[in-house]
DNA sequence: TGCAAAATAGCACGATCGTTCGTTTCATTT
DNA sequence: AAATGAAACGAACGATCGTGCTATTTTGCA
């Protein structure tokens, strides 16, 4: 489940705690979701986001990015990305839980502008790019991937997902730094 | 909120009645989620399915498709799509109501495919377009519009999606029935 | 070793949940 | 007029939830 799906009931027992001891830990069930939202992007950004900014800026580091992405979704099968369904829950709930979530999404978001535009800026993409139409595109791909490989438990939505990044960067490819020599415009 | 959201005793204040009343009607709390599932089919159908298959077959029924689906999804940025959070709430949880659901939703997608092989057979789209593939960009762009319009309140996603599925269909045009005469291979 | 402080436990409260049970209302039918 | 059946009600149940209190234990430091 989701963050609403946490107890602290539910925690202590898992933890082999009282569940009084647990609640002192956080001070309510919002701040408790709130460390989990703080925990989660940690690890998010440990596993996906560090690892793809030690590639070349542009093409390679945004693929690093996506690739990343993908597996950590992927691998989510069993475990749930907390940016997605708490998306779901909190997006008709404002309160301190939607805004921490929200905070933390658009980080996010803002990092994968940035390398896109930093694949135009090194000459990876088209000038005439629109940057936030790309991220908005890749992001319904790691959603379409996360609702088909959880929800509807299709397989080969890894690679439909792979394929889609594949097909939305080949319209706007310029020169792919991956495949050296190609050059295509349209 | 979406299924989970939905209690007895809230439906029983709604509508004025006491909360037994309520629940002699449906039996079980499942049983309520199945019916409001069953009637969300039943709008959906009406409000996006028929009268989009009433349009030409190939791409004009496909585009018409889509772009009901746009506009179910972003009208209900009050009052949200329990297709989508429907998803994300039973895909860890295994039960009569998660198999509704998912029969829904897999009926909804048989038709898209469908809608998009007929696109191929009219001669809109090219013969070797990967039909799932297609239906799972097309869902992506719809994901990613809910997400963006309903969590974020970001406004322009609406465009973004129309603006994805042009995209997504021009790589795969043959010939646009919408723009007689204009043909493209590639 | 002793002491202050932090961490944890124990217990209870009020609220809400789905559910059950017995009763009442009321229209239809005999 | 009496009987029947469905529909709605009211009250209560057991469970779970977050939360607030007060002990008790554990820990770290002088």
């Amino acid at each position: 489940m989701g963050l609403e799906g946490l107890s602290i009931g539910a925690l202590a027992e898992v933890t082999q705690m009282s569940k009084s001891g647990v609640f002192a830990h956080f001070g309510s069930r919002e701040e408790l979701q709130i460390a989990v939202i703080r925990e989660y992007h940690a690890r998010f950004e440990e596993e996906v986001f560090f690892p793809a900014v030690s590639q070349l800026r542009g093409l390679p580091r945004l693929r690093a990015l996506f690739e990343r992405w993908v597996r950590r979704v992927s691998v989510e099968v069993d475990s749930g990305c907390i940016y997605i369904s708490g998306a779901v829950e909190f997006d008709d709930r404002p309160g301190p839980v939607r805004d921490a979530l929200a905070a933390m999404v658009q980080a996010w978001q803002a990092a994968l502008e940035r390398a896109i535009a930093l694949s135009i800026e090194a000459g990876h993409l088209r000038p005439d790019t629109d940057t936030l139409q790309m991220l908005f595109e890749l992001h319904g791909l790691i959603l379409a991937l996360h609702h088909d490989a959880r929800f509807l438990r299709l397989p080969g939505a890894v690679d439909r997902a792979r394929r889609g990044f594949e097909r939305v960067v080949q319209a706007q490819l310029l020169c792919d730094p991956d495949r050296p020599g190609a050059t295509s415009a349209g």
